[in-house]
DNA sequence: TTCAGATGGTACAAAGGTGCCTCATACGAT
DNA sequence: ATCGTATGAGGCACCTTTGTACCATCTGAA
């Protein structure tokens, strides 16, 4: 059966690449082609002949999990809502992506165009502390790059815990909203 | 000159390796052993004198950055203090070992007596935790999990942000444990 | 000076990963 | 049924890394 997105270069075997490869590569970064070809169900050949190399694959694998972070957080951001509520919203959404988007921490992309759309995504996450600064559900005196380090780390400890089965998967957005939030919160005396 | 520490095996060659290869490896845990030796200022055979083969440094490595931040936990923690308080001076003493102790996040590292001690590292944590809810510094109902996996990224992210210039070493300690304790703080009105 | 130990440089083989290739086959469309 | 395409399996040459060995050199102690 052929997916409804993707209609233009292949329907399953590309698929199942992009899957596999970003599973294990967020394991196991060293992860070998042929390991990666072996969970995606496919021959090393096969591999090979949709992504020519290994940085071909990585880059691909990048721009998908960036793409599909920005549409996640497009969905869930609402600009006529509170920036706190807007918050909220991105974590719940992007949470879940936890486990897709964790390679790119480590992983050196060399491509021009996916590193400055990561830093384009910061840069926006940077726009909503200033508004949640300007809420004043953030302090006016905590850096700026201190809450998007920590809304970074959330995201992922967030997911790596729900993953771990720790923590339950329908806490964990609440839990990450409310440690930032009450931990950067204007102080009530002091 | 011969350390005063280490007296036993070797003087200088061995401390290079292993401060290179901690380095090296934290930054890039692919890394070669060739790139450990030229880093460390040896040849690569002096390398393989020292050290059988990769498990063998790494489990080394482990052992001692275990070793180190436990020293440095046990001169932090006064029990006598509030719990408030030895999280705040833990803080203070481990956020600058970050820059050794963050390559053990992803080493898959074999060594059963060193998992070991790192698991009752983690459990020490979890025995502060639970010192922190009595206290009422930290609410109840808040997983004792998501405390420990909280203070463990703070760590890593506070020297992340030190390390890279968005913040002042200073501020680190008390931006992770501002942001740790109000975030995690008992409520004000339900 | 002499000697033992440590080191650097180098060479070597083994092992594993990579990129490319070929061939037989399975599947779908015509 | 036939043809074209994608695939799986396997082979192959090339490269890097790894672990080992050997030898000349240097240093400190006797």
């Amino acid at each position: 059966m052929r997916s409804a997105l993707n209609p233009s270069p292949r329907p399953t075997a590309r698929d199942a690449i992009i899957d596999a490869a970003i599973r294990l590569w967020s394991r196991n970064p060293g992860a070998t082609f042929s390991e990666v070809a072996l969970h995606a169900g496919v021959g090393r050949a096969t591999l090979h002949r949709h992504f020519r190399n290994r940085d071909d694959l990585l880059t691909v694998l990048a721009e998908i999990c960036i793409e599909e972070t920005n549409e996640a957080v497009a969905a869930a951001i609402d600009r006529s809502a509170s920036a706190t509520r807007q918050l909220q919203r991105m974590f719940e959404a992007v949470i879940p992506l936890g486990d897709r988007y964790s390679f790119l921490y480590r992983a050196e992309i060399g491509d021009e165009h996916t590193t400055d759309e990561y830093r384009r995504q910061l840069d926006r996450v940077g726009t909503l502390v200033g508004e949640l600064k300007a809420e004043g559900a953030v302090a006016a005196d905590v850096p700026t790059a201190w809450v998007v380090a920590q809304i970074d780390q959330l995201i992922w400890t967030a997911w790596n815990e729900v993953a771990s089965g720790r923590i339950a998967a329908a806490d964990a957005a609440n839990l990450a909203a409310r440690t930032l939030l009450q931990g950067l919160g204007k102080e009530e005396q002091p």
